[in-house]
RNA sequence: GCUGGGAUAGCGAAGUGGUCAAACGCAUCAGACUGUAAAUCUGCCGGCUUCGGCCUUCGUAGGUUCGACUCCUACUCCCAGCA
């Protein structure tokens, strides 16, 4: 997001003049989008065009089910300080690897969030890739002793969310998965998975991510560095579809491109 | 050039006279999902289908047989050993 697009958001704000910020009123923003779809970059860029035009500041709340982890920084993709600019991050770090973290940890958590930031007068925005974890939130699942039923009309949703979902075509999202495979192992990701093996085994649910076993028996000269790369690429892809698969019953998400996708969520909020 | 082994669906790989559209694994496609979800699980997976079935397949061409992926012959290609 850059300054030219700023008129555009002048137009738009100049329309009804409804761009006034209150930080009870709009709506808490999802982005939500497989892995590698550009969630976390997304909601920086939103966060820091409001912020440039003064509009509010935004605080990113990360819906993942695995950057909670500590240490697992370059398997999970966790987003740099840099690439932060300075955008308040949540939900990152939370616990050890080999701690308990379920999905009801996650709504009391992010909940807790969502009030301390609009307390602040910020705009809160929820990135993440776990399924479960966003509709838990915005569908306000209620976990109790139950038993299991279907849910397959999830229809009503609270209003104080607006869900944007990335959208990518399959084979562009593809490319960007073995892209970002490359990228990863340049990381030392070698390092990395030593430590969380030695620090904590393979039992640990947080160790199930398929990037370190791979690492791992790349390390032991199993398989080579490109087929890891491959291999890793192709779990990432295969998550992405697990993720589609959840995220296209969800009939309130709005599916938006890449590229303008910051406009476009800024220009909801202006014209809604 | 000789000898031995092999050619099976997108890939790998079983099958060695009928019960084979062909096990199994992978990939693909679709789906489920309310306390560890980057997890866990399900269906499909030659073509057509009113989902009962129908049709075309197992290197190529012939042959034997009621019947062949399975046996015989020739050919093509690949691998291994010998010259």
């Amino acid at each position: 997001m850059s300054a030219k697009n700023k008129n555009h958001f002048k137009d738009s704000r100049a329309g009804d003049g409804s761009a006034v910020f209150e930080a009870d009123k709009w709506p808490v923003l999802v982005i939500v989008g497989p892995t590698a779809s550009g969630k976390t970059g997304l909601a920086i860029d939103v966060a820091s065009e409001l912020s440039e035009r003064g509009i509010c500041e935004c605080e990113i709340i990360s819906a993942d089910s695995r950057a909670i982890y500590k240490g697992m920084d370059i398997g999970t993709a966790k987003p740099s300080r840099e690439e932060m600019r300075g955008v308040p991050h949540w939900g990152i770090d939370l616990v050890e690897p080999n701690d308990r973290f379920t999905v009801v940890d996650f709504c009391e958590y992010a909940r807790q969030k969502i009030a301390e930031i609009r307390k602040r007068g910020h705009l809160p925005i929820i990135a993440g890739g776990t399924g479960l974890y966003v509709d838990a939130l915005v569908y306000d699942y209620q976990f109790n002793d139950v038993v299991k039923k279907t849910y397959s009309d999830r229809q009503e949703m609270s209003s104080d969310f607006v869900v944007f979902g990335i959208d990518w075509p399959r084979k562009e999202l593809r490319e960007r998965l073995l892209k970002r495979s490359n990228k990863l192992f340049i990381q030392p990701i070698e390092e990395e998975t030593l430590r969380m093996v030695e620090q904590y085994g393979w039992d640990s649910q947080a160790m199930k991510s398929d990037i370190y076993p791979i690492c791992w028996n790349m390390m032991r000269g199993l398989i080579s560095r490109e087929q890891a790369i491959e291999l890793n690429a192709l779990d990432d892809w295969h998550l992405a579809k697990r993720q589609l698969t959840w995220f296209k019953r969800n009939k309130n998400i709005i599916w938006i491109p890449l590229n303008n996708a910051a406009e476009r969520i800024i220009n909801f909020y202006f014209t809604r």
